[in-house]
DNA sequence: TGGTTAATTAACTTATCGGTTAATTATGTG
DNA sequence: CACATAATTAACCGATAAGTTAATTAACCA
């Protein structure tokens, strides 16, 4: 149901999942590994499901070595994100200048075609 | 749940939402016009709660003019994100080089302790 | 005053999420 | 073989998310 950007951003929309992520950063890891630094806060199988959550978010890649399963961060979901973002980055980042000026061309524009916008009164 | 970055992606795991963000980046614009383009699909008082999560996830801000409530874009959820994403950008940024580079630095590490592929714990 | 528009709140339903325990599948080892 | 380890699956549960309709608040207008 949920496209995949949508899925991405939920995937990333839990600290666990986060830190897992973080951990993958340093390198790969497999799931016990991965799952240790949560075992006193929740079961195993709470951590396969937040990893395949992972998974499916194109975010991570799980392989298979005997009885291991070696996980690596997927680059795909990130850049998904990161692409996404970009459409945004005159916001944050804080070059208010260009961002005023921005937002008045699109004023303008509204003004020719006469939409009475939030505009009405004041 | 709680924490605030959880709640700004989120809040950014919905369509509608983006929709509705794309919107205001375009400008200033009151629940009604925010809304109008999701009429067909969902009722107002859905608007309204989309745009609740919005606020809560430091993504949108909304005033009081009259009985209207233009909405802006709020930077700070935003930049919240960026910031988070700014610790992935090697992998997004397919720098191959440096990416392998730096997990070799990493798995060095590792090699010290004779681990080969993450194969042991303990 | 009464009516209209803009938006929110309340109450409710349904589906999904994040967790649990118990059982199961693989794989490696004495 | 028996057994331990790594991880997953199944079945279940409570909380919350996303939507609905109906009622309500608030401001403007004639």
């Amino acid at each position: 149901m949920p496209d995949q950007l949508s899925q991405t951003f939920s995937a990333l929309a839990d600290p666990t999942r986060r830190a897992m992520l973080a951990h993958l950063s340093k390198g790969e890891a497999n799931v016990s590994d991965l799952a240790k630094p949560f075992l006193k806060d929740m079961s195993l199988p709470a951590i396969t499901k937040h990893l395949k959550v992972l998974e499916k978010a194109g975010l991570v890649t799980k392989t298979r070595e005997a009885q291991w399963r070696p996980c690596k961060i997927n680059s795909e979901g990130l850049k998904d994100v990161a692409d996404w973002m970009e459409q945004y980055r005159m916001f944050w980042e804080e070059s208010f200048d260009r961002l005023e000026a921005y937002l008045k061309t699109v004023t303008a524009n509204d003004k020719k075609k006469g939409k009475k916008n939030a505009k009405k009164s004041k």
